[in-house]
DNA sequence: GGCAGCCGCGCG
DNA sequence: AAAGCGCGCGGCTGCC
């Protein structure tokens, strides 16, 4: 579909090939032999409805929508239901018969008993945001670019899969067209229902491959998550605008402040953002023994970022360029940038979540992304629940080391986790050869980073940079080398699955997660990777679990009121009303100890779940 | 003015 | 022999 096809594009990875080598839809679909059916009296589509629920395949499904009169001049507003409408649904089941339901005639209610029948579209995270808004509900809906990223990964645009598995030229020339007119042209109806029809070939096709590979599960993860993450569209969170706007001046004001200092100091005409000039500046500035050993970017100019300089504190420069940098990051990505996504609409942020966007097969959010807001309680504290409500937060603990664990089956981690024992304490006293209990609090803040650095492949001399740098824990080479060593011999398991995992990588280039998702190296520009070998299948199985939770989820809220507003890798955030925040807190908890089970399904519960009941967000952290 | 690559940085 | 991973988004820069 039209505006649809143009949100894809911003995600599509590859070009769809050049448009005047397109074909027409109506020719398309002449060449295939089908012809449109334009659907404008319901006496019409009482026939419709009778022939597409005799449809064994299921039913390629798309719509067009149109800005809602308030909103026309705003950009993008076509893709946005709280901001448009539905105007056409288009269907085609197989056969001669496309179909093209006009909802300035038709409502959109008599086409309730095709609901239930099985469907699928393109993105139709997009199609179900739409039609859940507009009131319909339909229970059974795959997803073609789901399919397709099973199958070769990234996020492909209509035009792009169709040309790649049915050689089909599809233009795109009408994605902008009007589809408020009162009467549409024979060209915008063939060009709509042409989407359904592709929609519906490609599910057959790509079906028959995903069960040929094994992919099948992979698939289903993603699309029985689809529900979850319409509504977690459409909901939105809330945010405080108010003191979103106080926060933003303080930003202001320290960034003004260190603007003003570094101009002293470098000269008015030195851009403290630039990191060319910056660089340049160091160059002529420091004196060559502090320069020798300044590390250098790819390209050659000095390394500007706040980890190297924060090494020379004792220079003048440094404070304030740090406190510069800091607040202008802010300022220019969670300040005016950021509020600018409040919905006029609904004064909420829709964000928007890609399932599958990750090689590892993890979701991205954007627009904003909802997924790296600063850890500051003052930031956070603006994600806060409207009057008479709460927001629920549950995170899995440690999912990422459970997996690892789990797919290695390595008998130290599974007995700690199996005791409720802490596996960073555990880690900490392999390496200090202490017992746990006499673990420091420094120590295990290092076994921390150890163990996620290790966990995917980490050297010796990045685990002692990783180390200082991130934990503030100086370590030399050799000592970061006999932690390694502690490390293995404590968890040989583990040891021995990235050993065999390498391996078998490196003789058919590809990995596999828990729930079967395939990573290849040959897709990739730069081939095969050893810590990429061992990171997709850990990362993709925590992504596995969180999946299975979310499509889990729906039923498990079903009597509270109860909304789910963000999804950050292994947390999950809701607004609940009051009165249900105790219960809601219990089923969370419970949907994602089932989301593990899902893929793990010896895993242990105990502690796998933390979730808290607050104000905000940073109240309920 | 738009676009892509680079760098830096926020999060998990 | 050695190798932490995954994102989105901002500004700067060079190019068309």
């Amino acid at each position: 579909m039209a505006v649809d096809e143009e949100h894809q594009m911003n995600l599509a990875f590859v070009d769809t090939g050049g448009e005047e080598r397109a074909m027409a839809a109506a020719d398309l679909l002449a060449s295939e032999g089908i012809h449109v059916h334009h659907i404008t009296r319901t006496r019409d589509a009482q026939p419709m409805i009778e022939k597409l629920l005799q449809m064994r395949s299921p039913i390629g499904l798309d719509i067009e929508t149109t800005p809602l009169p308030a909103h026309v001049g705003r950009s993008d507003a076509g893709l946005d239901p709280h901001l448009s409408r539905i105007r056409l649904v288009q269907f085609y089941g197989g056969g001669e018969t496309a179909y093209v339901v006009d909802l300035d005639r038709i409502d959109l209610d008599i086409l309730a008993p095709l609901w239930t029948q099985s469907m699928v579209a393109h993105n139709a995270v997009f199609e179900l945001k739409h039609l859940l808004k507009a009131g319909a509900v339909p229970k059974r809906l795959g997803c073609t670019m789901l399919q397709a990223n099973a199958l070769q990964g990234g996020l492909r645009a209509l035009a792009e899969v169709a040309s790649g598995r049915l050689g089909w030229k599809m233009s795109n020339g009408l994605e902008t067209s009007d589809w408020s007119a009162p009467e549409l042209s024979p060209e915008q109806l063939a060009y709509a229902a042409l989407d359904a029809v592709a929609a519906h070939r490609l599910a057959a096709a790509q079906h028959e491959e995903l069960t040929a590979r094994d992919l099948l599960r992979t698939y289903r993860l993603m699309r029985d998550a689809q529900c979850a993450v319409a509504r977690l569209e459409l909901n939105g969170i809330y945010f405080d605008v108010n003191s979103h706007a106080a926060l933003a001046e303080e930003w202001r004001t320290v960034a003004g402040k260190n603007a003003d200092e570094l101009a002293r100091m470098m000269g008015p005409e030195v851009n403290p953002t630039s990191g060319q000039q910056v660089g340049g500046w160091l160059e002529t500035n420091l004196d060559p023994d502090t320069l020798a050993g300044w590390p250098r970017t790819r390209t050659g100019q000095l390394r500007t970022s706040g980890r190297v300089i924060a090494r020379h504190a004792d220079h003048p420069l440094v404070g304030p360029l740090l406190a510069h940098r800091e607040a202008a990051t802010r300022l220019a990505s969670f300040g005016p940038s950021f509020v600018a996504h409040v919905s006029p609409a609904t004064g909420r942020i829709h964000a928007s979540f890609s399932l599958g966007a990750a090689a590892s097969g993890r979701m991205a959010s954007y627009k904003p992304n909802l997924q790296n807001a600063p850890r500051d309680d003052a930031f956070r504290a603006l994600f806060v629940a409207p009057r008479g409500r709460r927001l629920v937060v549950a995170d899995y603990t440690q999912i990422e080391l459970r997996v690892a664990a789990l797919v290695s089956d390595d008998r130290a981690m599974l007995d700690a986790y199996a005791r409720g024992a802490d596996l960073h304490r555990l880690t900490a006293s392999a390496i200090a050869g202490t017992s746990p209990e006499a673990v420091t609090s420094e120590q295990r803040r290092l076994a921390k980073a150890v163990n996620f650095g290790l966990l995917y492949g980490q050297g010796a001399r990045g685990l002692a940079a990783y180390a200082r740098s991130s934990y503030g824990v100086s370590m030399s080479e050799a000592q970061a080398g006999s932690a390694r060593n502690a490390f293995f011999s404590t968890y040989p398991e583990l040891a021995a699955w990235q050993r065999q995992t390498a391996q078998r990588a490196g003789d058919e280039p590809l990995v596999r997660t828990p729930a079967g998702r395939i990573f290849d190296f040959r897709r990739t520009s730069h081939g095969y990777s050893y810590t990429e070998a061992l990171n997709i299948p850990i990362q993709g199985g925590a992504a596995e679990v969180l999946m299975a939770a979310l499509s889990l989820l729906d039923e498990k809220l079903a009597g509270l009121d109860a909304k789910l507003v963000n999804v950050i890798h292994d947390e999950l955030v809701l607004e609940v009303a009051v009165a249900d925040a105790e219960r809601c807190r219990a089923a969370v908890t419970e949907t994602m100890s089932a989301g593990m089970r899902a893929i793990f399904p010896e895993a242990t519960i105990d502690g796998l779940v933390e979730a808290h009941v607050g104000r905000s967000w940073a109240e309920a952290k």
